[in-house]
DNA sequence: ACAGTCGCCGACTAAATTAATCGGACTTAG
DNA sequence: CTAAGTCCGATTAATTTAGTCGGCGACTGT
């Protein structure tokens, strides 16, 4: 349906949240999870993913929890949301080998949706945390002249 | 998980197949159903909802079927999309009134992703079902340059 | 050294969405 | 008048997503 699950919504806003605080301070799970009346558990595993794609870094035991392991503008929105999601692909028939869709064989679709779902990636890419801060307060349009031949 | 459903993949290659068969010529959905494997029963349900929404045209009776109701070139990607999906929302927490969502009061990405979402639907909006024909047979990628202040 | 706080992990259940099916009505060319 | 088609709502099946549970391991402070 084109919607970002909601623990890439979590994963975002912590990260943000993390982007927030400073790139020291030391950011524990409940901490976030009460912040946004997000259920704890469920977080706790989307920052473990983030740690081991090594967006964050985390630190055990009491005063422990996670740091961002770079600066926020160098994390882009894209790379949090494969962290959580794995492949975001636009389509199932395209990329997967293993898909088995009856369609393949006359896909007319295949190509074009490719092609959007690159433009998407790079937009995903381009965007970093940092300007989604700068987005959030201001109301800034990145809209973009892309093809633009259709009114 | 920011993929398109089934039903909307079958309306595209639909669209896509009735352009290609060109704008006079009446197309029924078993026609189409057998052409790319597609359940017949499921594939009936989104044509109507196609011509429901006008882009399409159906003719009742034996040797009906299905007409583009305007040429190629005025069908967007984003029309037929809408057209099976209704409201695509990146996000629940952003357009939807009745949504509820929890994290609503102290949210920190919303207005940037509605930006990202805009220029989604930019991008969808900007290309019309003759060009994915046109990217269809060819390899052009339509790669924009957007922000491109990250590496 | 041990107790409490916090991250780590996998299995599990519940809820929601999507895919597909079924049954029956309406329309119309031949 | 009948067969080929669309039309439509209800239902079931399958898949995905959301959230929960229980136990382990790491670390800090006393």
């Amino acid at each position: 349906m084109l919607k970002l699950s909601k623990k890439t919504d979590y994963a975002l806003m912590a990260v943000q949240y993390m982007s927030s605080k400073g790139t020291d301070r030391v950011v524990n799970t409940k901490e976030i999870a009460e912040e946004y009346n997000i259920p704890g558990e469920l977080l706790a595993k989307v920052l473990q993913k983030l740690g081991k794609k090594g967006l964050i870094v985390s630190q055990n035991g009491p005063k422990g929890g996670y740091l961002l392991a770079k600066s926020p503008t160098d994390i882009s929105v894209l790379a949090v949301i494969q962290a959580i999601e794995g492949h975001v692909g636009i389509t199932e028939c395209y990329h997967n080998e293993d898909s088995n869709c009856m369609q393949m064989p006359r896909c007319n679709i295949r190509t074009p949706l490719r092609n959007i779902q690159n433009s998407i990636y790079g937009l995903l890419d381009s965007m970093s945390i940092a300007d989604m801060k700068e987005f959030g307060s201001a109301t800034i349009v990145p809209q973009s002249r892309l093809y633009g031949h259709r009114t």
